[in-house]
DNA sequence: TAATTACATTTGTCTAGGACAAAAGCCATT
DNA sequence: AATGGCTTTTGTCCTAGACAAATGTAATTA
């Protein structure tokens, strides 16, 4: 009794990220996207409009509205997607390849990279033009989604790796990692964990989706100088401003906070009080702020 | 112009995993939990109320059902926890010591085990009791949501790490592995992984909670033999069933699905064409199964 | 020219109460 | 113990209205 290749609204809100008030909304005022009914009323979609919703959520978080790109016809005539002027970065033609290889050649290859780099340098040479090769890809609708899976659950074990084998230093403080609910990437987290181990740091990571009072108590449990967050670009402002004031309200003052990534380096005036890293340079430069005190 | 320590509607719902809707529907059905109001008229919970709730979760996802639970004056009078009689294994002491030590010595602790063990019995002797354990504890109350997602964090790394060093073999089948969309977990998966590259198979692991559609394309992508799903004991079977049908249709019949992972270990009936791995013997008759085909 | 300010529009999320099917509990029968 | 049928419980979907926050646009000031 399974509706055969339709889905419901809730699947739809899962696959698509977008939320069921919104998509419903969207049908009211837009006339897109308008499901069939089954028997019960219930919204029953295709899988033409799954996959026009996908490409209409990339669009939107490109900043296009939802105003001027929804049409009752949008599943026939998809507009192209407009390019920004990409600055690709010299290591082009190499990430390309990369991309191009066979999953365990790759994973060999990258092992092998781990072992001739120091850690700062594989960072910079590998895992960052990685990064945003695949972030740049998949916004312009280059990269399957699984794709860009692959690579961050490779990175991820990658880094990982890495971070084991660095010590800390008793002398230096204890920073805690999450995101908040909502940001489900990690990559960002684990650069973060591993540059801030490189200088000696002790760390914790609780990875991804931390609820933020759970986030305080457990900083204050470990007894951590520092709590860092990382925002992907997928994040939206409203949602990033937002959280960093509620964590700012029920974190002691003792407390710093340290922001990072894609999705908060944009940010014009943000809550005071919060710290945000544009530049390993920044991070220096708080621990040295930090020692003095 | 935050509402002081008081939180929305949607705060409650990420910090719980409850959905809106069934918020909504509890306060107007049993009376609990009623919110003040905001001048807007949107609800506004307390953070005793959010504690409340957390713990009401816990108690529904060991079976306990809302009608008998929720009543107007919950907060002040929370239900003890039943525990039920857990047959600790016997390594328990041991796994308490480890959950107590300092993060960065427990860190270390681990990487020299996995140093002096082989993979096969660093699963049976670290992983398998510590996630056990923390399993546990979490239903029981007994440990902070953060500190499972630490210990999680770590078993994450050390497991990649102990990926890393395995190679495939180019005569063994390819596996694609994944969660559906709502299983957030994925230490059962990596310990799949983990077992199956143990025995040369080769592994594509695409993280969690690829939507089903992606996931079969993917694995078309890749030529992949099989995929390899994993569900945590937190899946409700609804959930499970519902996925593992839709991932049949979409799926041609040249590909095969393996299930694993608590939450379909206890499946009574489960749709035709799926099979589950209750041991690791399961793994060893299904691959000699397709070298002979 | 660039930055403010004021006003207009767009857009996401909330609200209420009704509806209904799937899940869970219960009881009698094989 | 297992099966089939009945009742209750429970989560999710529905509609349509409301409103504030975000964004765009125009006018004004430095």
């Amino acid at each position: 009794m399974n509706h055969q290749s339709t889905l419901s609204i809730d699947d739809i809100s899962r696959d698509t990220g977008l939320g069921k008030d919104q998509l419903r909304v969207w049908e009211r005022r837009y006339g897109f996207p308008v499901p069939v009914r089954d028997e019960q009323g219930n919204r029953r979609y295709s899988l033409q409009q799954l996959e026009c919703l996908r490409e209409v959520r990339r669009l939107i978080d490109q900043g296009q509205r939802p105003g001027q790109l929804l049409r009752p016809d949008l599943c026939q005539n998809m507009p192209k997607v407009s390019l920004p002027g990409v600055s690709e970065s010299g290591d082009q033609e190499q990430v390309d390849a990369w991309l191009q290889m066979e999953h365990q050649q790759l994973a060999g290859l990258l092992r092998k990279k781990m072992e001739k780099f120091s850690t700062r340098d594989l960072l910079k040479q590998v895992v960052e033009p990685l990064i945003h090769a695949v972030g740049e890809r998949w916004a312009s609708g280059r990269l399957a989604i699984f794709e860009e899976h692959r690579i961050s659950q490779l990175l991820n074990t990658l880094l990982g790796h890495c971070l084991l084998q660095l010590d800390a230093d008793q002398n230096m403080p204890l920073v805690v990692f999450s995101t908040v609910p909502g940001e489900r990437h990690q990559l960002g987290l684990l650069m973060a964990e591993l540059t801030m181990r490189q200088q000696g740091c002790r760390t914790i990571n609780l990875g991804p989706e931390m609820p933020l009072d759970e986030l305080v108590t457990a900083a204050e449990s470990y007894h951590a100088s520092f709590i860092a967050l990382s925002f992907s670009i997928n994040m939206n402002r409203r949602q990033v401003v937002n959280a960093l004031e509620s964590l700012l309200e029920l974190c002691p003052r003792t407390m710093a906070i340290i922001a990072g990534g894609r999705g908060v380096a944009s940010l014009r005036r943000l809550p005071a009080g919060i710290k945000i890293v544009r530049q390993a340079g920044d991070l220096r430069k708080m621990f040295k702020q930090w020692k003095s005190v």
